[in-house]
DNA sequence: TCAAATTAAATTGCGTGCAATTTAATTTTA
DNA sequence: TAAAATTAAATTGCACGCAATTTAATTTGA
């Protein structure tokens, strides 16, 4: 008879447990440059995009304005982006990024190589889990 | 040139983004017992144990007493657990189940294979995450 | 043995996450 | 076209997570 409720028999513990691992080693890299995880994950967008809505942050974060709103205030606070309210529809906040959060993309460069060495996983492996998260993550309500 | 810092390149994100996923998947079930899930893995660990401190449980669940001080006063609080000084060592708080906390353990039973079923994972796919993952967990600072 | 170091919880402060509600703007539809 | 429905952010409230500090108890070591 097996125990489900046994904390070693669990998959969600170790993804839970290991989420915020893996944001603990990003920790002193982020202090560096003065982010948290979720505001490097924001500037990640918009390294990408130049230009996002709160909404479609939130789609490719999923977060909702309740988490992002505030969060990009801090962001604009440190004068790394740009909050305007769109010309063609009032309700749509328009996010870009400043120069200097441009330039911080530079800084940034290193912190996803180096956390993957710190981390100590291979390729291989990283392609597996990817691909059993993507998995998971597809399955959407 | 690999461009490392998109987000589709990234493994820290889909974790993060698994955990939060995961978590909102056990909601609706943690919400008919009406519990928190990480005050489900405290009760998780005190199923299997009975009586631990709150460094024992922190070091199940890398939590540290910031986080489980209040969250243990919240379970005192709905009459879970219980909160006492160790008779032998006076810094240390010894948590214990009420019978109301024991019993909680019939309705959580069976949770943890509605979670696997609903989210679609094979038992194969399952081993082969836990496995990656408590590497990576294993290799602590 | 008794001051110094260590240890366990608690506290403080801040930044998420997220449900639920509110506000304001836009779109739909009767 | 004007009321109803929808949509995008913001707001409110609560529960983590965690760094840093504080408090109190215990252990260590000169």
């Amino acid at each position: 008879m097996e125990d489900y409720l046994k904390l070693d028999k669990q998959l969600c513990f170790p993804i839970y447990a290991l989420s915020r691992e893996v944001i603990q080693r990003y920790r002193p890299l982020l202090d560096e440059i003065d982010l948290t995880y979720p505001q490097y994950l924001v500037l990640m967008v918009l390294w990408e995009h130049q230009q996002q809505t709160v909404n479609q942050i939130g789609g490719k974060l999923l977060l909702d304005s309740g988490t992002l709103t505030p969060l990009l205030k801090r962001l604009e606070q440190k004068q790394l982006v740009i909050r305007q309210r769109s010309k063609t529809d009032e309700r749509v906040v328009e996010i870009s990024l400043t120069d200097e959060g441009k330039q911080l993309r530079t800084k940034a460069e290193q912190i996803p190589l180096k956390l993957i060495q710190e981390l100590g996983i291979s390729l291989e492996e990283i392609t597996v889990m990817k691909n059993i998260i993507n998995k998971l993550l597809k399955i959407k309500k």
